[in-house]
DNA sequence: ACTATTTCATCAGCATACCCCCTTTTTATC
DNA sequence: GATAAAAAGGGGGTATGCTGATGAAATAGT
């Protein structure tokens, strides 16, 4: 580790040098160049990871879409009654599981995930753009890594790739 | 693994090949590792955040510490007012700007503060332990300069190192 | 078949994070 | 000195992310 210079008896630490404060800021850099450049769908991230999930697996339930999604169980109700409110996601109780509700797009709902995807792209290329490329792809390969090695400890546990 | 491969002709991306689903899932674990290492202090990583601004710039007004901890001014209103109602930050206003309420930890909030430094440091460890020391500084390095890069575009700009 | 456990969904609650708008106070400009 | 512009703080509103509790339905073990 960088070496967390200690300056009095109290270690004035620079937050700069805390991984957890620069991934912080990173996702928050990121909510707001995604925000803005797909601002004419009004969709947040999530709601876009969600709507992809629904995308390459429909008829879903909230558990599946969650592990997909990499997002919390209770949080995936509250993203598709917002997309379902807006027309864009419909939801059913399952037949063979009536505790389940499966979740599909709604064709807005699908043209919108799709037309999204440029707009995303943008977003990324904004993003990653100070970086050249290769730093980009070592960039990609660490956070990869690093999620993977941890997935376990988050509340969230993700499906693999 | 099942295997999400793209079945139709719209180009359906594996969210883990997406540099935000990877920075959103990072935050997620940063943030469970946290809480779980610092559980005995009930301190959220923000609020970790505020308390070490203010162990390194005391009396500083709420627009001062949003910049040094990058969070979003009216957050860190909010983050204040919880600290201050524990007992760990007194809030006053300033007298030379009646506009600004500045803010100081308490003797026990600074103890609080100190004795952190050791669980923050394992949250840290336990988050980068599965990448060699050597790839721990490269991403470190390159999360910095994409922070640095991009800073102007969060709605919480930080300050300077 | 019956009970015990697990699983899925929801709700209430808290904390973060951002937005927009408003009031108060300071500073700048004329 | 009056007025305009800027800055600090707050309120209200929305979305995310987690915890804990509850209830309903399915499954496992006996």
């Amino acid at each position: 580790m960088p070496a967390l210079t200690s300056t009095t008896a109290g270690s004035l630490t620079s937050l700069w040098d805390r991984p957890g404060y620069l991934i912080r800021r990173l996702h928050q850099i990121h909510v707001a160049i995604f925000l803005e450049e797909c601002a004419e769908y009004g969709i947040t991230p999530v709601q876009y990871a969600v709507m992809t999930a629904l995308l390459n697996r429909p008829s879903a339930d909230q558990v599946t879409i969650a592990r997909d999604a990499g997002i919390d169980r209770t949080n995936v109700a509250d993203v598709l009654a917002r997309l379902e409110q807006r027309g864009l996601v419909k939801r059913k109780q399952s037949d063979k599981d009536r505790r389940m509700r499966t979740a599909v797009l709604t064709a807005e709902g699908e043209t919108i995930a799709r037309e999204m995807e440029h707009a995303s792209l943008r977003a990324q290329d904004k993003l990653m753009a100070p970086l050249p490329k290769s730093k980009q792809d070592h960039l990609m390969t660490l956070m990869t890594d690093l999620v993977e090695a941890n997935n376990e400890f988050s509340r969230a546990p993700a499906a693999e790739k």
